[in-house]
RNA sequence: GGGCGGUUAGCUCAGUUGGUUAGAGCGCUACCUUGACAUGGUAGAGGUCACAGGUUCGACUCCUGUAUCGCCCA
């Protein structure tokens, strides 16, 4: 086995590992997962990044957690999937083609939309997908043959297959509405596609006159040049100041139009002077006004937000924001401006281009939630999916509860084009008017049989097929066609959803929709469990920069993740940010921290180094492998039960999705368990005089435990682990620790009796450091240790742990004496009720040692006082559990115990 | 305005169902290149657990209120 041997540099350098361990991986096709009903299943769907993307900190953290969990379970049993793929982000991509073409001095009407939507594919070839590629860097174990693109042929079928099921069920109409629109790019845009940011404006106050005497209603706006569309004012009815205004008309200035007066509880008579002007066209709020209320609505925008036929001549033709200033002027002279004051308001921006969203009312289509709503929201609150933390429940069933229909139409180019037709043929028979709704494209009129159709001209939101991913990957509906019928049954639903949580209701909510809605019709179940599309859905952090401010481009503050990776190594990344990820809360990140990580990764190679090394000069135990107790003392005894506490922890911790604890339990282990006891520990039985079998079994069963701690990091750090795991022993050709199954926790090893005990050698060793430090012992210099103790227990352990007293606290010679006076001229210190000397003449500051142990006297009778208190107290005696009472009993008599021991050494030094 | 979350060492965070004179990492101080590691080791300094009440024998932990920071919704 030494022709095994190898030279590990001093210093674990990341980079070329990374790359050989990736290609060496998706080579053997280690990633890929197959129906395999000997296992259960454990899948989860990427949420696609945009093909436009890169990778930010977001994705970092949120796919090193699906890797942490699909490499967790792939070694426990599991037939993990991970299945990846991007979302072809409909606005996203057309402007990142626009503004090529644009640089061409081209707009995309100059191509026409064929030629155009063959841009983009060809820019997606090129350019598009990036990320996918960044996701190998990170050590992404995705089964990349099934990687999947929004616009697939597979899922684009099974978008129409939505849309066509839910117009025949008439969940899906076509409706006016006013939408987010941009007047830029001409479309409308999803809520969450509007940013808002605070801007300092005005408050202006208006006079409308009443129609019938000479008084005034005066509203105040913030968009002044609305006015012009303005079918109302409204006041709220509980407000007694304008009750008897109610019912009467005022006059619309500039335009002479007369408007009512109407009360809807929606107005806050706070707000302004308590009533405001009603514009259906061209606010949310106010078109539901309108609609409570039958008001017109008038359109006063053109597509560009520029004021159009239905204003007065002089206004026609103006932007938006110069209408603004000329009324505003116009208000003035005719004197019915009453005052403008300063106010902050949101304004709202297209995400792309960030142009002022103008509300707008026009002709879009919906899906009607309501229904589909209902399921969705119960498989919540009764626990068929899980959402974690549990708190984000409450707000996913406020925003079920208060649905509304989803407007699923964009005018765009890119992206699923509405399976819609027109009839255009004649167009003089009755009933060609309607929409022809179609799986694929209609050769004719149903209608009149004419051949003169045309399909509608948008697109659907991007959302309309993300909600479909978690079967679509699987090409439903098209899985018996493409032999995927099998995989869909194995590999849905998912088991685990890991996203952001500003996305709860653009996708999670609408996928366990139509999970809920078509999954029935694949998965042959009516059993919500069976049709949800995962069990539990981990909300990530948000990441942070260190003073606290999300990161952006714009404040260029966001670390690039690439460089990250290439200064500190992937695994140092990935380490590093779920061990500074609590569930739920945000983190705090800056660069420096990944130094935490890194020097984890190097104190990983380097513990293995030390084992190589000393395996190369020992050797391994040999033949059937021995008990793994061959030769254990208590620090063998004592680390197999730290392992398989540590074990137990990481469980019950994943299970919970406390991964951060995970991370924290493991390191913990590693270095200071292992490492910085245990491993100090193995070398004084490995460089002392035991037989070479003892050596062998001894440095073989910290291999053992070591390999075990590999296999336990290799989730959160895959690569430095497989290159160690390599390394540790000869593997069969192919072999991974990707493929290897986890230790699993062996609770008859936890020992509350070793821990103890090795406990008692670990502060024996302290003390004597400590003495070392206050009475600056060099640390080459060796010293005695003198114990005076009549306990044998205690004297038989520390005699037989001698060699660890030597090694890690520089004990030459250990001597014990029973009773009789303290050594003269040394420093002493209690440990459990046992006394320690260490002699130091000529070395000795007797003024040191007296405050070294009244500091000690000092801390003890503090602790043992506020003890006393409590057991002098008959309310505690009486009230608190006897196992209370008992515990602090032992703890007062042992800290006693040491105090008189103390106290009597001091005054041992005193004379 | 409504809902939710945070506030513990200079910084970033842990802290089990209430029962340790409160822990870690970074930073700081002192010492140390010892046969895995200075991306390291040993020892140490540093906190009235945001504030005010309350419940309790006992509160960092539970309750109420306040302050403050942040998120979501309107």
């Amino acid at each position: 086995m030494t022709e095994h041997q190898v030279a590990l540099a001093k210093t674990y350098a990341p980079a070329e590992v990374e790359a050989r361990w990736y290609s060496f991986w998706e080579d053997h096709g280690l990633f890929h997962a197959v129906v395999n009903p000997l296992k259960p299943a454990y899948p989860i769907v990427i949420p696609p990044p945009n093909v436009t993307g890169v990778l930010h900190m977001g994705h970092i953290l949120n796919n090193t957690l699906q890797d942490a969990y699909i490499r967790y379970k792939r070694m426990t049993g599991f037939e993990a999937c991970w299945i990846p793929g991007t979302d072809h982000a409909g606005i996203a991509t057309q402007h990142v083609v626009e503004r090529s073409l644009s640089a061409q001095g081209m707009t995309r009407h100059d191509l026409g939309r064929e030629k155009f939507i063959e841009r983009v594919w060809e820019w997606k070839r090129q350019y598009g997908g990036m990320i996918i590629k960044q996701l190998r860097t990170l050590g992404a174990s995705c089964d990349w043959a099934r990687e999947k693109f929004t616009m697939d042929d597979t899922l684009s079928s099974a978008v129409r297959e939505v849309f066509v099921t839910l117009y025949e069920q008439g969940l899906i109409y076509r409706g006016k509405y006013v939408v987010n629109w941009c007047p830029r790019d001409h479309t409308a845009i999803s809520d969450d596609e509007v940013n808002y940011t605070e801007q300092q404006g005005s408050l202006w106050y208006i006079r409308y006159p009443l129609r019938d005497d000479g008084a005034f209603a005066i509203v105040a706006t913030t968009r002044p040049e609305t006015m012009l569309g303005d079918t109302a004012i409204a006041v709220n009815p509980k407000d007694q100041r304008y009750a008897h205004l109610v019912g009467r008309m005022a006059v619309l200035p500039l335009t002479g139009r007369e408007i009512p007066i109407v009360a809807d509880d929606f107005v806050d008579p706070a707000f302004g002077t308590g009533m405001v002007k009603v514009t259906p066209a061209h606010d949310p709020n106010d078109y539901w006004i309108g609609q409570r209320h039958n008001l017109p609505q008038i359109n006063i925008f053109d597509v560009s937000a520029r004021l159009n036929e239905s204003v007065p001549a002089p206004y026609r033709g103006l932007d938006r924001f110069e209408a603004r200033k000329r009324i505003v002027a116009d208000l003035e002279a005719l004197g019915l401006l009453e005052k403008a004051e300063d106010y902050t308001n949101s304004i709202g921006r297209c995400y792309r281009c960030d142009t002022i969203i103008e509300p707008y009312l026009s002709d879009q289509w919906f899906v009607r939630m309501a229904p589909l709503a209902a399921p969705a929201l119960e498989a919540v609150m009764n626990g068929t999916v899980r959402l974690h933390p549990e708190r984000w429940s409450k707000v996913y069933q406020h925003w079920m509860e208060n649905i509304r229909d989803w407007c699923i139409s964009r005018q765009l180019w890119w992206g699923h084009r509405i399976p819609v037709w027109y009839c255009t043929g004649g167009g003089s028979r009755t009933g060609c008017s309607g929409p022809i709704v179609s799986r694929t494209a209609p050769d004719r009129c149903p209608n009149c049989g004419g051949a003169s159709l045309r399909q509608d001209d948008d697109v659907l939101d991007t959302w309309f097929s993300s909600w479909l991913w978690p079967f679509s990957v699987h090409d439903w509906p098209g899985q018996k066609e493409t032999g995927k019928e099998a995989d869909l049954r194995f590999f849905y639903p998912t088991e685990l959803l890991v996203t952001a949580p500003d996305i709860i209701f653009f996708w999670v909510a609408r996928m366990i929709m139509a999970g809920l809605h078509f999954g029935p019709s694949f998965t042959g179940s009516a059993r919500p469990q069976d049709n949800v599309p995962f069990r539990d859905v981990y909300f990530t952090s948000l990441v942070r920069d260190d003073k606290g401010r999300k990161m952006s481009k714009s404040l260029g503050n966001s670390p690039e993740p690439l460089d990250l990776i290439a200064e500190f190594g992937a695994d140092a990344v990935r380490f590093t940010i779920l061990y500074l990820a609590p569930l739920g809360q945000d983190i705090l990140y800056a660069k420096e921290k990944n130094q935490l990580g890194r020097n984890f990764a190097n104190k990983l190679w380097n513990a293995g180094r030390f084992l190589l090394m000393n395996r190369d000069v020992i050797g391994e135990a040999s033949g059937p492998p021995e008990s793994p107790l061959a030769h254990a003392d208590l620090a063998d005894l004592w680390i197999l039960s730290r392992l398989h506490s540590t074990t137990a922890e990481i469980e019950e911790a994943l299970g919970q999705f406390e991964v951060n604890k995970a991370a924290r339990a493991i390191y913990d282990f590693f270095w200071h368990d292992y490492c910085d006891w245990y491993v100090e520990m193995v070398k004084s039985r490995l460089y002392g005089e035991e037989p070479p079998p003892v050596k062998q079994a001894v440095l073989s069963r910290a291999v053992d435990i070591y390999d075990a701690a590999l296999r336990f990091l290799h989730p959160i750090m895959p690569f430095v682990t497989e290159e160690l795991w390599q390394h540790l022993r000869p593997r069969k050709e192919g072999a991974s620790i990707m493929r290897e199954q986890l230790l699993a926790a062996d609770r008859s090893l936890i020992s509350p009796e070793v821990e103890r005990q090795m406990a008692f050698v670990q502060r024996s060793i302290e003390a004597v450091r400590q003495i070392r430090g206050d009475m600056s012992i060099p640390p080459g210099r060796e010293v005695a240790l003198i114990i005076r103790t009549t306990d044998s227990r205690a004297a038989n352990t520390l005699r037989r742990y001698e060699g660890y007293l030597r090694r890690l606290a520089r004990v030459a010679s250990l001597s014990f004496t029973g009773d009789g006076a303290r050594p003269r001229l040394s420093a002493g210190a209690v440990v459990d009720g046992q006394e320690l000397y260490v002699p130091l003449e000529g070395v000795i500051d007797l003024n040191v040692e007296r405050q070294r142990l009244q500091k000690e006297i000092d801390r003890l009778s503090g602790m043992s006082e506020s003890i006393r208190n409590k057991l002098t107290n008959e309310s505690f005696i009486g009230r608190a559990p006897k196992d209370v009472v008992g515990r602090e009993r032992e703890k007062l008599a042992a800290f006693e115990l040491n105090l008189e021991k103390l106290r009597n050494n001091l005054s041992q030094l005193q004379t």
